[in-house]
DNA sequence: CAATATAAATTAACGGCGTTAAGTTATATT
DNA sequence: AATATAACTTAACGCCGTTAATTTATATTG
């Protein structure tokens, strides 16, 4: 796993082959599936790894402030930054097309244990009478679209002409909340 | 191409081979290069077909209101829903790994045109003083990720239990509106 | 220690893929 | 009818994910 994980973030998950994975631990590629169901599995089991992490952190970083909407704030960009410094997990788990991601594919996954901890504290924004509804599951979606927008684009367009990374991003963030605030 | 459009739209763009597109058309593969480069290209040609119409179609809509602000939402909801009616040239324009798009991928292409466009009557509402601040690039994309965000979402993640579609889409768009609102 | 059971890894192969080089068939031009 | 050109195909290369059958290494016994 510590090797493929290496190589899809190096090289980007279609570049990398179950052969070439063998190549670089020594094995010949049969040795993989007797670990693994397929290569599915293989990056299924490491995103879910990355993503027990995201959880984490945005748990860890929302404890540090009490308001709700500084929570939220900072667990929005704690999901922002957490998908563009792990590009191919993030890609794998929130981007890529459903082939990789087989059966059960999202649901029950640490990808969604992560977002819903990230909009958990939506809750507590809705009964502190912060925002302008409180559909809570409307509002974590729309918060979600617009985090993976930005998320995705700067993962997969590199080259587009963009704005100053950090810019963007604070930017997403105060048009989303300002879009949901009382 | 209207062939392998159909195929990519019909079996999505990784499960459609060059062999499989000649079969449909009652040729050997290889006749195919004869008039395509290689498969990036050819899907790069229908990909540009289908983004010439979008660009239009964002033209001809916005054309039907005066106000600005409402200009802006309605390109915005073609842009959504254009690119839920053709979720595989989407895919391929604006999900997909960088691998598919070649060199100049982006840039120069009718995807940016369609951009462009929708993207040109946010300087009107700067102009009328109808926004926040005046930095029509940075509004611009963050307008884009947000779209990006919830188009790419329902098109990848069909699985996941979303509200109702079109709630979700007029939540993306009033979020992002009010957001950027003066 | 030898015999055997089990675990770990490999070899060989299948059918598929994108793509290229060389050759063939069909159509147009003289 | 002869030739030039266009349209298309055959055969092959080197990849790919994956499976079945087999071998090698390690542990467990008597």
């Amino acid at each position: 796993m510590d090797a493929a994980r290496e190589m899809f973030v190096a090289e980007g998950y279609a570049n990398v082959s179950m052969r070439k994975i063998a190549d670089k631990i020594g094995y010949s590629p049969t040795t993989i599936y007797l670990y693994f169901k397929d290569k599915s599995d293989l990056v299924h089991q490491i995103c879910e790894q990355t993503f027990a992490r995201l959880a984490q952190n945005i748990k860890a970083i929302q404890q540090l402030s009490d308001n709700p909407l500084e929570k939220l704030r900072s667990g929005l960009r704690e999901y922002i930054h957490f998908g563009l410094k792990h590009p191919s997990q993030y890609e794998i788990v929130f981007i890529s097309p459903l082939p990789i991601n087989v059966e059960g594919s999202f649901e029950d996954s640490n990808g969604k244990i992560a977002f819903d901890t990230m909009i958990s504290v939506v809750g507590e924004c809705v009964s502190a009478n912060l925002l302008k509804h409180n559909n809570i599951e409307l509002i974590s979606q729309t918060l979600w679209a617009g985090i993976h927008g930005v998320t995705s684009l700067l993962i997969q367009h590199g080259g587009f002409p963009f704005v100053e990374r950090e810019i963007l991003i604070d930017s997403v963030i105060d048009t989303l909340i300002s879009g949901i605030k009382a």
